[in-house]
DNA sequence: TTGATATCATTTGCATACGAATGAATTTGA
DNA sequence: TCAAATTCATTCGTATGCAAATGATATCAA
């Protein structure tokens, strides 16, 4: 094999042809579809309340009173998604608002007695949720997968 | 410690209170967030496409003409999603519709010239968005995060 | 052959998700 | 102190994403 043989061969393996792109195997494409599936299996298991609004409320049950713009950045949803959210849960009775006194501003959520029922209710649910969704891995393959996905995101 | 003690530190370790749901340690959580960055990443290095509008363009410059539906599965989207999203990259001009001949019922799609253009001129972008989204992994984290996101997938 | 099924595409309705613009209230800083 | 900057919330527009219903066409099976 002559040099110029070996350095095409490198050239090769470092840069792979332009004309040769594998969405199937690029983290964004896989990563939507792994997110997807947990949607999916999540519906399957709780049919009332979608991935947001369940997270809204464990987070509410979690910490307490808190405004409407503080709640978003709890669960990483913005001012204008985190609205819809509340807005839903409010309509179904599963939280209350109140305007917080000092700062006007400020829309208080809180978690109404039904809200705080359902929460109690769907947490060993949801715990099989996140047990489904990692099922094809080994319980040391689901903890590797955990730490690196948490370095991700 | 007596025998009731014992049990009741078992239980605790196997079990984990009820009250005690970490959102932020869930697959489902993280997974969201993670995509969230994702597209966050792609929003930033192509402004004028979003990562499905993308993944059409890319499958079909992979694969050549397909029919909508048969595109949908190839990029992971059901015939309402992919519809939107055909007709949008349409509507500039990126794809183009013809019908089956044979089977009445297939909308055929392609990349137009400038569709083609425009993927093979993203393509390279689209590998910096990859190396991007998996820079906080090492080298083999990433390798490693690959392969378990797959089968999660 | 034809009636039951299945497939392809469309439409509607609902729920994230986010950028950008707006208005109200608060905080900062010169 | 008071004008500028910031924060909180809302609204609008656009784009996925999916369930369910519908209509057209194609395939299968009795």
């Amino acid at each position: 094999m002559s040099a110029e043989d070996i350095k095409l061969k490198l050239v090769e393996a470092e840069e792979p042809d332009e004309n040769d792109y594998r969405l199937q195997e690029q983290v964004g494409f896989i990563l939507r579809k792994a997110h997807q599936r947990h949607v999916s299996i999540f519906a399957a298991h709780i049919a009332d309340l979608t991935p947001p609004q369940f997270a809204a409320l464990a987070k509410l049950h979690d910490v307490g009173e808190t405004s409407q713009n503080q709640l978003g950045s709890l669960i990483a949803m913005d001012a204008a998604t985190v609205k819809g959210v509340i807005d839903r849960l409010k309509a179904r009775g599963l939280v209350e608002l109140s305007k917080h006194e000092v700062d006007k501003r400020r829309l208080l959520v809180n978690l109404t007695a039904e809200g705080r029922n359902a929460v109690e209710r769907l947490i060993p649910i949801a715990r099989e949720i996140t047990e489904e969704t990692l099922a094809p891995l080994s319980a040391k393959e689901a903890a590797i997968f955990m730490r690196l996905l948490a370095k991700l995101a």
